[in-house]
DNA sequence: TACATTTTGATTGACGTATGTCAGTTTGGC
DNA sequence: GCCAAACTGACATACGTCAATCAAAATGTA
């Protein structure tokens, strides 16, 4: 049988009362008393039972989660695994809500975290790119008792509780791996694109990218990265540049966000080309050209698993309670038409 | 706030103790007041607080997971994965327990099954091989009213619950794939290990192998698979013989159970190769020779995911709840020195 | 109609914890 | 040694559900 709170009270030689104070922290008892409680908690091995405890309090934890808004495949898929999670955690008292906020915008993102009822609320996750004003509003959200983990995104300059993510540097070394490894024994090079540069997670991919390839594939060289903000054209003109200045173009890394774009391009300008073809993220684009054999692989993190993590790590902050790591590490997965799931 | 079953009681005009009768499938309730609850629960979008039912009914989880005894670093990794779930388990009403059966004695197997105290016991995960005489065994379990989950092996001839590991087949294809693109242009053989054939496990890898092969990569030529039964001469010998014989020998597939032997014959034997090599199972032997360059890839399962997840499904099936198909699935997962976790 | 049977409702006490009240006991300062 | 302040304990109520009891009501049967 587990001890409970009055077995701590018989044996520390208190009343209810006071361990209950001692548990949970409240003022009002000697230290001595104190000692003689936690002690007993220790030697009986006693650990609060959460359910009850959350039942008696009638406590419902309330967590926000901030995503970009605006169309992009990734975030839908992100946003459907929280929604799917949340429905979960409804039966576990916890209310979770979405807002979408325009993440390019530094300042409408401060206004809508400024807009969050702070009295009632548990732990929010983040997803937008860190900025000063940003990193402000973090300290003032935290300042009201509410935790915040990044989420997907790292905040490394905030003071979050949590970061739950793939190390994107990571993620590009196994893209550089993937290709230095499928095109093993060639000489070439690889046409890189993003949609945009100005997130760090673009940024962190490349440099993984850069280091393998430099280290273990010299006979492969990664051209500059081509930003095409969402523009088709001008994938597409890069794309024949590509292929008519680099006759040894052996294969393009889409590093997310604007796969759709960039699939479309490859299908019009490179058909006949036979490139290697490393994409980031899994969503029903990248899916469909897996399945048909455009895209040899996709570095993946599994977006049911981000969401369940930001939930269980907010909660266990929320509780006081440990979190294990090992099942909060987020995988860098790599994807291929056989593995598909 | 979410109804209880006062609310429901109120709503039906019924007393609660009819409500609670209907809930819980208790007899002596006129179909025509059962209607009116359930009608009432699911006008208010009632659901049980099973927290709170289990508090009130004392309920503990009891659940077994029989696992191979004997040495073998990839049970070793699960069972510690279990322990740890079990852990995290426990305040949260469940009691784990391990035992461990000389798997390959389906007499000794079902001996231990036999000896299971059924009538305190929720829930079993079994990772044995499926004989008539467990099948038997599983049948009485299921029986005596508890729950029995496949584990890592699928057992699909007796009725189990549910099965918590990965397709095989598609696991063999996923190396097959991944060899095929590691080796793309290339022709050649490739060396198939299996410590030993008689596992199903083994035998659908293959299968996935060679459809893969076959169809998308006809250069490359999976020779017969080599058994070993954990004779390190026999696979060194089978080596040396084969990089004598295939001049063309590209790639070794190591199908899991005994990479250490096949690792260790590798580095005596064709040093210099250049070969590509992909394993099965992530161990200290197979992580460590990812690290080494030794291993080009390894097709893993998240053994952490597995306990967890055997564990939720068990639960579940105890509270007669819903299983979140997406979450449940095991990924096949393909691991390389960048993604190592 | 009378009686047996089946259903129903009202009530109560758990489960392990939280929280509040209030009277009672220590303690520390002087 | 006194007094206020700091601490303590006993008790009650609650959370949402389960389980049991017993009386009352509805229903079926003869």
């Amino acid at each position: 049988m587990k001890p409970t709170v009055h077995d701590i009270a018989r044996e520390a030689g208190v009343s209810l009362s006071t361990v209950d104070r001692v548990l949970n922290g409240r003022a009002d008892v000697r230290p001595k008393n104190a000692e003689r409680v936690k002690d007993a908690v220790r030697r009986l091995g006693y650990v609060r039972d959460t359910n009850a405890a959350n039942l008696a309090r009638k406590r419902r934890y309330k967590f926000v989660f901030v995503l970009p808004e605006g169309p992009n495949h990734f975030v839908d898929t992100v946003a459907g695994a929280v929604r799917e999670a949340a429905a979960a955690q409804v039966t576990d008292r916890a209310d979770v809500e979405i807002v979408s906020v325009n993440a390019a915008d530094p300042h409408a993102v401060v206004k809508r975290l400024k807009s969050l009822d702070l009295g009632q609320l548990d732990g929010v996750a983040l997803m937008v790119p860190e900025t000063p004003q940003v990193r402000d509003a973090i300290a003032h959200i935290k300042s009201a008792g509410a935790y915040v983990v990044a989420f997907v995104s790292d905040l490394p300059n905030s003071r979050c509780d949590h970061f739950v993510g793939i190390d994107n540097f990571s993620a590009g070394q196994t893209a550089g791996a993937l290709l230095g490894r499928f095109l093993r024994k060639e000489t070439g090079c690889i046409l890189v694109t993003s949609n945009s540069m100005v997130a760090r997670d673009s940024i962190e991919r490349r440099y993984g990218l850069d280091e393998v390839l430099l280290r273990d594939f010299p006979k492969l060289r990664a051209l500059p990265t081509v930003e095409f903000h969402d523009d088709p054209q001008r994938i597409r003109d890069t794309l024949t540049r590509a292929t008519a200045t680099h006759a040894d173009l052996k294969a393009v890394y889409s590093m997310g966000s604007g796969n759709a774009t960039m699939l479309e391009a490859l299908r019009e300008t490179a058909a006949g080309l036979d490139l290697v073809v490393v994409a980031h993220d899994l969503t029903p684009v990248t899916r469909q050209a897996l399945v048909n054999g455009e895209v040899d692989a996709v570095i993946a993190q599994n977006v049911g698993h981000l969401a369940r993590s930001a939930l269980r790590v907010l909660r266990a902050k929320c509780d006081d309670a440990g979190i294990y790591e090992s099942q909060e590490q987020i995988r860098i997965e790599i994807v291929m038409r056989e593995n598909l799931y």
